[in-house]
DNA sequence: TTAAACTCTGACATTAATGTCAAGGAGCAT
DNA sequence: ATGCTCCTTGACATTAATGTCAGAGTTTAA
């Protein structure tokens, strides 16, 4: 298929997809005419730079992880595992803290309807959360079971 | 605590927190003389700003997601349960944005561990992979609002 | 008081990601 | 052949994130 269908199903604009090439993150054959052509298996790897780029990695970054990104696995892909968990370690900090934090506008919630129904010292006596994992900086993989 | 051990805490630069700052993401307080007076508050949300950042959402995303970026709503009591129930949707969009970020991470991680575990079998022979969720995603803008 | 270590603001520089425009070729339908 | 759409390369512009430097005030300790 041409750049533009590409781009479509890739959710991305042509210009990302020309971009990709001219930084050296993959490459496309070109049709006799020139124009490029791309396959299935581009339209993966292109997926999965997008991806790694959306996710906060520079193409710098995603360039170093190239034999990751092609089908065949057969590359050195160890390079990349690191970074994504160091990724998954924000994202999960992030989303521990929401949780803590939804927990204490349902609970703050549950106290507005209750003293609605029953009237009562108002004040919500409020402590701070006792621990902070978000200034806890050490390594996810030893909490989390996922990452064994 | 003044910029210096407050950045040393976070693992960031004092550029970057005086960046918060000034891009409308963080306020510090100052003490009488001038200086940034960072207090453990202060900490956690620079530190979620920090994460935020560091997993691909930009400054004018997180700005957007101020609302859930102090430790707890405004005031102790003027918010009124529709202003809680309000934050809580704040809560549950970010949350969800978070989840496709990580689902996007794990299943990279997941794809680099098989690469390395299940070497080519030699013949590059290779059909498609059955299903590559990769390739059905539309840009997170268009399915979450506080992308938008 | 002088020196060292901090802080502040503001300006300038860099790199990356992206957008946009321009000039011209290619393909296809009428 | 005309016209419409797609493709190509390359240049220029913009915005964001960051680094770095400069000139100046503050603190603190010798």
């Amino acid at each position: 298929m041409q750049i533009k269908e590409a781009a479509e199903r890739l959710g991305i604009t042509e210009r990302m997809l020309r971009h990709y090439e001219k930084t050296g993150l993959m490459e496309a054959r070109r049709s006799v005419n020139g124009y490029r052509a791309y396959g299935e298996a581009d339209l993966r790897r292109a997926a999965r730079i997008r991806d790694l780029i959306a996710t906060g990695f520079s193409t710098r970054e995603v360039r170093g992880m190239t034999a990751c990104l092609s089908d065949e696995g057969a590359g050195p892909c160890e390079d990349g595992i690191p970074q994504l968990l160091e990724k998954l370690e924000h994202i999960d900090r992030l989303s521990a803290d929401l949780d803590a934090k939804r927990e204490a506008v349902l609970s703050r919630l549950a106290m507005f309807r209750k003293a609605l129904s029953s009237p009562d010292d108002g004040n919500g006596t409020r402590q701070d959360a006792p621990d902070d994992p978000l200034l806890d900086r050490s390594p996810l993989r030893d909490r989390h079971p996922v990452l064994a």
